[in-house]
RNA sequence: GGAGAGGUGGCAGAGUGGUCGAAUGCGGCGGUCUUGAAAACCGUUGAGGGUUAAACCUCCGGGGGUUCGAAUCCCUCCCUCUCCGCCA
């Protein structure tokens, strides 16, 4: 969430830079500011009477240690009439900070002022576009007709198991699934990233840490009876153990990297663009983490989307490099970039990765610090992406590269697969 | 699922209802000593709010209660651990 301090002291540029995201939230602010400002009233004149009646504790203290009884009743006295004047005022604090907090939470993150204004995708700038399109033969499929012409991907059976949105992956579609987790993971070792495997589900606190609750509750799955979600994406749990840790600088960045099946609701969108592999309500994913120090994490952002870039690139596939504008990111995010990958037979892009910058927007939730050089507690900045997101690849593998014999694995997959070609 | 134990500062581990934010040990940091290091010794070392700086306030799993005063007593919820059962 936005720190409260912030909008104290810059209330117009709050509202400003929220408006990067095409809302206004002069109202919402101005609320903010004016209930803050009565709560720490309220808490100042608390916090005296708290201090006189701690004194008036100890003197009681005193004066029945060393037996003067009597003496000790005026005090007594007293101490009840301000626990009486302490009740309404600790009630009229509690309740004005609880306001003020669920407006704060309310609040998306602050864009960076480097983010193009605007309401949605349309207002997304190209940064930058790699290779180009595959010239496909006469008769080529979408990937779905691919994957029941060699059985490798059977969506009918997911639907008898579970349901629309669940596919089973079978033979080489399963192979290649493994190969590409296989591939991203030692990639992102190779790039410094600490390989972790972790819990798909989380606690409701975790879920509050990354800003999935309480905005976002209907997008996951939920299990009433233990009280706990399934994962949206590794993010979760991954920037979760930073959560009420104070790192030492000198840690600074920490890089994670995981491989998590996501569960994702996905409520009301259906439609004609959730065909196949396009949306899904199970995938998997390699998730990349980082938390970094507050200096470098612009810098960390442009290096973690050309990471992802890398591995397209290597896989060959056709991609475009897009920065969201405002009303198209995330409620927690500062900054992102997403990464679409071409779909040769659907003639559409298709987003296989997002890349954000969160700032301190889920460090402040989580109350991850770090030492700085002063030796106070500072805030950390919390980045992540996706590198990458399996089903759209594999559906851009198989549109990209089939041939009339059958679907060419990339060469970097190769040695992971065992085989070069799905037939 | 059954039975029991326990949740205190980075960790370990004390704590009689009254200067307890909390003994002690380890760890961390600074220093003395040393050519350097280790050892030893001395000092220092929780977080958040508040203040120019202090004062001061909050926090001993969460919430509620008793009391002038609660880490300590009561209620309640949560969590962890051990044993048994079941099981990958």
């Amino acid at each position: 969430m936005i720190q409260l301090q912030n909008i104290r002291q810059n209330p117009e540029e709050v509202i400003q830079r929220l408006s990067i995201r095409g809302i206004d939230a002069a109202e919402t602010v101005s609320q903010i500011v004016t209930k803050d400002k009565q709560a720490r009233e309220n808490r100042t004149r608390m916090e005296s009477l708290q201090a006189r009646s701690n004194q008036l504790a100890r003197e009681v203290g005193e004066l029945m240690k060393s037996g003067k009884r009597e003496e000790a009743e005026p005090l007594k006295q007293e101490s009840v009439q301000i626990k009486e004047e302490l009740k309404g005022l600790q009630d009229s604090v509690e309740s004005l900070e609880t306001e003020v907090r669920e407006l704060v939470v309310s609040l998306p993150n602050t864009p960076s002022t480097t983010v193009p204004t605007g309401k949605s995708a349309e207002d997304n700038v190209t940064v930058t576009t790699w290779g180009k399109e595959p010239e496909l033969h006469e008769g080529a499929l979408p990937h779905w007709d691919l994957a029941t012409k060699y059985d490798i991907i059977d969506f009918e059976l997911g639907v008898k198991i579970t349901g629309a949105g669940f596919p089973v992956y079978k033979g080489k579609g399963a192979k290649l699934q493994r190969a590409l987790i296989q591939f991203f993971l030692n990639e992102a070792s190779n790039a410094g990233y600490l390989e972790v495997q972790v819990p798909h589900m989380v606690n409701a606190d975790s879920g509050f840490g990354t800003g999935q609750l309480p905005d976002k509750e209907g997008q996951m799955y939920y299990m009433p009876l233990d009280d706990l979600y399934m994962i949206p994406t590794a993010e979760v749990p991954v920037t979760n153990f930073f959560r009420d840790v104070i790192l030492e600088e000198s840690q600074l960045p920490v890089k994670t990297t995981g491989y998590t099946p996501c569960f994702r609701r996905e409520a009301g969108s259906y439609g004609a663009h959730v065909r196949g592999l396009n949306r899904l309500h199970q995938f998997d994913k390699v998730e990349i983490v980082q938390i970094v120090h507050p200096e470098t994490s612009y810098q960390v952002l442009e290096d973690m989307h050309a990471y992802v870039q890398g591995l397209l690139q290597k896989l060959g596939l056709h991609y475009r490099l897009l920065l969201l504008c405002g009303g198209d990111m995330g409620m927690a995010s500062a900054k992102t970039y997403d990464l679409e990958v071409w779909s040769g037979a659907q003639q559409r892009w298709l987003e296989c990765s997002s890349v954000s910058n969160f700032e301190t927007f889920q460090t402040h939730r989580l109350k991850c610090r770090f030492r700085n050089k002063e030796g106070k507690t500072e805030l950390a900045h919390s980045l992540n992406g996706s590198a990458l997101a399996l089903p759209r690849i594999v559906a851009a593998i198989l549109e990209n590269y089939q041939t009339p014999e059958g679907i060419v694995v990339p060469e970097v997959l190769r040695p992971y697969c065992g085989f070069d070609l799905i037939n």
